[in-house]
DNA sequence: TGTCCCCGTCAAGGGGGCGTCAAGGTCGGG
DNA sequence: CCCGACCTTGACGCCCCCTTGACGGGGACA
């Protein structure tokens, strides 16, 4: 069943979705504030996002252009405002829908439908292993094989390795992986790229001085090697 | 540009759609009628409908059903009438948006980019990639391959490279150049220009002496030739 | 034919980015 | 309370890349 984020200051309201949406037999997992929804969509990538624009510590608009940074996951919007300027802004940097307080219950779920249908029809599914000619990884079971022997990665490196892993081939910049990893505002923390890097290198590459998966591109980026 | 099918049988909403839609630059017909809806989406597929439920011949969610039998197209909904039930049944049939009158123009063009946004996103990511008979360069993923091997650019490099293919088979003047890579305030600084042009011939032209893509206009600028 | 200007080439320098190492800090569990 | 795992932060050295200047060649023009 899809897995849906919601991020929902008012407790009572998200107590409310939660009840419906679990009802129809989503999984589901509610936040309160938006530092907390780029956390958890980063950690448990969700199938869609139900986002209201109003909330204590940060911007709704900023959580969305947050997420779609390095993720196409459905967004829905929930806002009590009913300003034309929001919605637009809402829109533009990447939400697909928009639903307007009050709303009706039913309504809210027949977009979930509409978004989830869109978003099936359009992308594959991924399967979560990583194999390489040094070592393999099953994101899912999170389990990393080097030389025959299993190697524990901690929760930032397997951060770091999904958020670059899911683009192969192509370059990700250091300021989108510093911020899906650690968050928006760390995109200046480049130290944290260069020592997670090395310990990754050297968990996992087989020489971890000329390293042929995790590739460094000066002044640009990194990128993976399959 | 995108072409817009607009479905809606008021005569005076559907010239006020036409004419905003066409003032963004979209190719746009319109039609009043369920069945010139069908006829029209069939002889000439649009990149996305807008469909007004309230017709005189047909329902319009039997509209959205009767496309959806065929394409994916995107479908926006125009409804007066607030009815929950409706927008449901709407969504449910295969409409992946859904506007109730009266709304502000500025929300309908919102949601149109939106969709049309993901529409191209589902579609085949088009990579912007230069292929010429001496290299290929793919400017997203930042690799270059000159006679079969990969060639490292730098970031000005690149920078450059992607300033010049820009304008394939034009002509770009030194100064453009200059500003755009380093900045304003370089527009004299042409012993840049001749220095990373010697570097870009020679890591990519068969016959760095006499190049056949990276092109001198003597006194006025440069020239990418494919 | 001589001179000037623009362009291509080369090399030296220094500055910044990157890899590496290690110490301090924080949090949770025993 | 101690201990270990993990994250953060700073220092240091190296190498690559950008900058800068000098030199030579070729075309335009008188």
């Amino acid at each position: 069943m899809p897995r849906l984020l919601i991020v929902e200051d008012e407790p009572a309201l998200r107590r409310a979705l939660t009840i419906n949406l679990k009802a129809r037999s989503y999984e589901v997992e509610g936040v309160g504030t938006g530092a907390a929804a780029l956390r958890a969509s980063a950690a448990n990538p969700p199938d869609l996002m139900i986002v209201d624009l109003g909330l204590p510590d940060l911007d709704g608009v900023d959580v969305i252009a947050g997420v779609r940074g390095w993720s196409r996951v459905p967004i829905i919007v929930l806002s009590a405002r009913d300003s034309q300027a929001q919605k637009v802004r809402a829109l533009d940097v990447g939400a697909d829908d928009y639903v307007t307080k009050p709303f009706g219950m039913d309504e809210l779920l027949a977009r979930v439908r509409a978004a989830l249908r869109r978003a099936e029809a359009s992308d594959l599914p991924v399967e979560p292993v990583v194999i390489t000619p040094s070592f393999t990884l099953d994101l899912a079971a999170k389990r990393a094989v080097h030389k025959g022997a299993e190697v524990r990665l901690t929760p930032t490196e397997w951060h770091l390795v999904e958020a670059l892993v899911r683009h192969p081939g192509t370059l990700v910049s250091g300021a989108q992986l510093l911020a899906e990893v650690w968050g928006p505002g760390y995109e200046k923390e480049t130290n944290y790229l260069r020592v997670y890097f090395a310990q990754l290198r050297r968990k996992l590459e087989n020489h971890p001085g000329s390293p042929r998966h995790f590739i460094t591109e000066p002044g640009v980026g990194y990128r993976f090697e399959p």
